[in-house]
RNA sequence: GCGCCCGUAGCUCAGUUGGAUAGAGCAGCGGACUUCUAAUCCGCAGGCCGCAGGUUCGAAUCCUGCCGGGCGUGCCA
């Protein structure tokens, strides 16, 4: 229709396709018409009051079919659709696709999407959720447009913090049927004791402790020479956070199709060493190896002083063996802004070594997230994941019970509030763009009144249980519908909102802004909530009730889809 | 010092890539449940879009310079 429009006007106007399709743009509200057309371009060119060409415009262009008539308003020139056809179009075409609205073909690309990526035998709390959560959302968003999406959880495996596990164990014994808890508080008493050792304010008590950076250095040599006793100690650290790890992202319904952290890339670094050592890039300085890429990205260690890897060294291992195994179109970092600098590091690296995963990793960063608690005041202490969805879940089930005062018959309360609880968190995470720092709120985050994902949950169940009313009162949504009664104001205005969707998951993709759908979603809903009252189903006149009804499920199949893509769990009745 | 990011209502954030009157929610105040769910809706109040220049028909948006905050700058990741 857009281009009809752009075809039109560039005739009747002299000027190319091209300059007209650069002005013409979709309304704000629809009532300045479906598009808009900004003629100060044309004023110079006819050298008249933009006012002036609009008006001459909305007198000569040919209106293409579809096209119910263009109005000139001041210097604009508004185009309005033929609203009844419009609305059988687009309500018809979403109620067709169920929950597949917006589903784009199989593109036969594939997308890689790390994200999440915590540290084993630490502990997992509310900083990690950012990533893990626009990961999970990008990752649907992709999969729904029709890309093969690969998801990757890259676990920080490998590294020191073993070495402290281990040390604690050797000093205070290892636990028995031992859970996530025993290992982060092993790891913390182990860090603390070095603390103190280094700082020399060991107390009394533990005087005759080993050096513990000692014992944990020794260890992780040991595991990096792949002793077995080192090595079995360090898969029964992993059994026990993967099983913790696991039951979190089940509880949040995220999914990963892979958890190859940095020890899977431990044995394929050879390989890739002898790979960056033959590429003839490397040059030594102050000892290390590395290349030099300028003054912006600076020199970049790629073997430090005593040879072994670094941090880009397995990053560089990794972005070759995913575009060996999987060749993506792109390979996504959802990974802090803090590490903005080494992506750019890792890619011109790669570059220069003239390989072609240079040119499909892209970062996607995000901003700080503190992890502090602020609940209870000033405390330093991090809120664990577990805690703030149990917490969700409590205040979910509490408002229900309190808030609620008219509830469906046989919901199941429990659920309701984990999803409910869930979906608050969720939304919030993912209601404003990437890169903005978040200051972790507990009230906001468990807010379920307003711009959260409660309340479109809420819309959506009210939509679900006027269509089962309306269902038992024999109207059926797919029944067919008179379009022409969607063509006032009010219905419209839902029709037009709706003709946005496509456009902004395409978006959302293109851009890797999850907040963008998000936003949306709360639009449509508030648009819906507006006119629940005065845009009544039951028991108004059948064929009003109908064209209504059809309405409102549309609407319906648009946020279920964009909840699902966006890790809020949909909720049908509450 | 250099580099990147952020600065919009008391607070948390939008603002369709330069277009029509800068919008939501929270907090505050006032209304609405004998009719499809009040986790809702309606109304009121709240603004030097950090500051100063520039670009142009038009700037919260682009350019320059300041101010304030965050992060990074061959330890590790």
């Amino acid at each position: 229709m857009r281009t009809e429009i752009v075809k039109a006007v560039a005739a009747a106007a002299g000027l190319p396709e091209a300059e007209i399709a650069g002005q013409l743009t979709d309304s704000r509200e629809p009532g300045h018409g479906d598009f808009a057309l900004p003629c100060f371009i044309l004023a110079r060119a006819w050298k008249q009051s933009p006012p002036a060409c609009a008006a001459k415009l909305a007198a000569e262009v040919a209106l293409p079919a579809g096209v119910a008539r263009c109005v000139a308003s001041g210097p604009y020139l508004n185009f309005f659709l033929d609203r009844a056809a419009e609305s059988l179009r687009l309500v018809g075409g979403l109620l067709a696709a169920g929950d597949g609205v917006g589903r784009g073909a199989p593109r036969g690309e594939r997308i890689v999407v790390e994200y999440s990526s915590p540290n084993i035998a630490k502990p997992f709390h509310v900083g990690h959720l950012r990533t893990t959560v626009i990961g999970h959302a990008l990752a649907r968003i992709h999969r729904h447009l029709g890309y093969e999406v690969i998801s990757i959880n890259h676990l920080g495996d490998w590294g020191t913090q073993f070495g402290f596990v281990w040390a604690g164990c050797e000093i205070w014994g290892k636990p028995a049927d031992a859970r996530i808890g025993d290992l982060v508080g092993l790891y913390q008493r182990a860090s603390g004791l070095r603390k103190d050792q280094d700082a020399g304010t060991v107390a009394p008590g533990d005087a005759d402790k080993p050096d513990v950076n000692a014992m944990a250095r020794d260890y992780f040599i040991r595991l990096e020479a792949g002793e077995p006793e080192a090595r079995a100690f360090w898969e029964w650290c992993l059994d026990i956070s993967l099983d913790y790890f696991k039951s979190m992202y089940d509880r949040m319904g995220v999914h990963f199709d892979h958890y190859t952290g940095e020890s899977f890339f431990q044995d394929r670094l050879a390989g890739v060493e002898s790979m960056i050592r033959g590429s003839g890039i490397l040059e030594e300085s102050r000892g290390a190896l590395g290349v030099d890429l300028g003054p912006r990205l600076g020199f970049v260690r790629v073997f430090a002083e005593d040879g072994r890897s670094l941090y880009i060294t397995r990053d560089i291992a990794a972005a070759e063996y995913r575009t060996e195994t999987y060749d993506p179109v792109r390979i996504l970092y959802v990974v802090g802004a803090p590490q903005q600098l080494h992506f750019q590091q890792l890619v011109g690296v790669l570059e220069r070594m003239g390989r072609p995963s240079a040119s499909r990793i892209v970062h996607i960063p995000y901003g700080h997230v503190p992890g502090i608690s602020t609940r209870g005041g000033a405390t330093d202490e991090k809120v664990l994941l577990n805690d703030l969805l149990d917490d969700a879940h409590a205040r979910a089930r509490e408002a229900y019970s309190s808030q609620v005062v008219k509830k469906p018959q046989d919901v199941d309360e429990e659920a309701l509030a984990e999803a409910v609880g869930l979906g608050a968190i969720f939304f919030d995470y993912l209601s404003r763009s990437n890169i903005k720092d978040f200051h972790f709120n507990w009230d906001d985050a468990l807010n379920f009144q307003g711009d959260t994902g409660p309340y479109i949950q809420y819309a959506l169940a009210r939509i679900n249980s006027i269509a089962a009313k309306a269902a038992a009162t024999g109207l059926d949504p797919a029944g067919g519908f008179d379009a022409s009664l969607l063509a006032g104001d009010d219905t419209y205005q839902l029709v037009f909102q709706l003709r946005r969707f496509e456009g902004i998951l395409q978006k959302a993709a293109a851009e890797y802004e999850p907040y963008l759908l998000a936003n949306y979603l709360l639009e449509l809903a508030r648009s819906f909530s507006a006119r629940y009252s005065s845009l009544r189903v039951l028991g108004e006149e059948p064929t009003v009730a109908q064209a209504r009804l059809s309405l409102f499920c549309a609407v319906g199949n648009v946020l279920r889809t964009g909840l699902g893509l966006l890790g809020v769990p949909p909720v049908e009745r509450m």
